[in-house]
DNA sequence: TTTATATACGATTAAAATAGTCGTATATAC
DNA sequence: GTATATACGACTATTTTAATCGTATATAAA
C-alpha cells in the first residue's frame, strides 16, 4: 500500500537522466533502459506516454531520442502522477461509487482529511524538486 | 497507486464503530460486518489481527465481541499501518534490495525525500484523529 | 533508394498484490 | 449440551501492475 508504481519510478529516472544530459542532446529509450536496467520496451511505452503529455519531445530516426520539453519547475508531482496514472486515488474511499447504499459508512470524512493532506503535499512539490 | 487497502479501511471502520459504541459494551464481527456491508469472515480476520496487535480486546463466547484496548491518541497512523500491513513501503525504491548493482540509479535521494515527507505526515497523525 | 535505427502503439501474457472464501478448532454463557 | 462467538490456516478469485510481442512508421545516412 501507498507505493508509487514502477511506471512512475521509471519515468522519474528517465526525466532525471534527460535533465542531466548535455544541452540540446537527446537520449534514446535504449540508452536509458540499458544504463538503469529497465526493460526497454516498457520504458519506451512510458516515454511515449510522456511525449503525448508534452512532458518530453520525441525525435524519430537514427540518432533520435527524447529531450525534456516542459518546464519541470511548473509541474506538480500531483499533475505528474495524474498524467501517468490517471486521477490520483490516494486514499479515495472504495465506497465512493455506491455511496448512496453505504450511507452507514463511518470513516468517509477522516479519510478525506488524509486525502487532502497528501494531495496538498503532492500539489506543492514540483517535478523539478524531485528530478534535480 | 498510493491507495490504502480495504484491510486498513475495514479496520478503521471497525475502530470507529467500537469507539462510538456504549462504554464497556462489545461489538461482534457479525454486527459490524452487517452494518457496513463488509464480508464477515474477512472482517473477523482483521479484528483478530488487531487483537494480536493489542489495539483491541476480544471476548469469546455468546454475547462476546471486541472493544478498544489501546489509547488511540497515542498510536500514529504510521504505526497503525505497519501493524496491519508490515513495514510501510510508501515510496521505497524498488531497487533497494540489489542496489549495489544499481549504483547508477539516479532518483534514490529524491524519492527518499518524498518518503520522508509522507513518513512525517503519518507519524504526526494519531489514530484518534482519524477515527474520532 | 535501401538499410539501420529510432519512435508509436495495440494486443497479449506474466507476475504480484489484494480481496474474499472455506473449513475447522476452541472458548464460554446460558 | 448447545448456540454463539473468536481463532486461524489453507485456499481461491480478482484486480492491478509489470513485462513482452508484433508490427507500423519516420528519418538519417550510406
Amino acid at each position: 500500500m501507498l507505493k508509487i508504481t514502477r511506471k512512475v519510478e521509471y519515468a522519474l529516472i528517465a526525466l532525471r537522466h534527460m535533465q542531466q544530459a548535455p544541452e540540446n542532446s537527446v537520449s534514446s529509450a535504449n540508452e536509458i533502459a540499458t544504463q538503469y536496467g529497465i526493460p526497454q520496451h516498457l520504458l519506451a511505452k512510458i516515454l511515449q506516454q510522456m511525449t503525448r503529455e508534452d512532458l518530453i519531445q520525441a525525435l524519430k530516426g537514427p540518432a533520435g531520442g527524447y529531450r525534456i520539453k516542459a518546464d519541470l519547475g511548473k509541474i506538480s508531482l500531483k499533475d505528474f502522477f495524474e498524467k501517468l496514472e490517471g486521477p490520483l486515488g490516494l486514499m479515495d474511499c472504495y465506497f465512493n461509487t455506491d455511496c448512496l447504499q453505504m450511507k452507514s459508512c463511518n470513516i468517509l470524512t477522516p479519510i478525506q482529511r488524509i486525502n487532502q493532506n497528501m494531495r496538498d503535499m503532492f500539489s506543492k512539490t514540483t517535478l523539478m524538486e524531485i528530478t534535480q
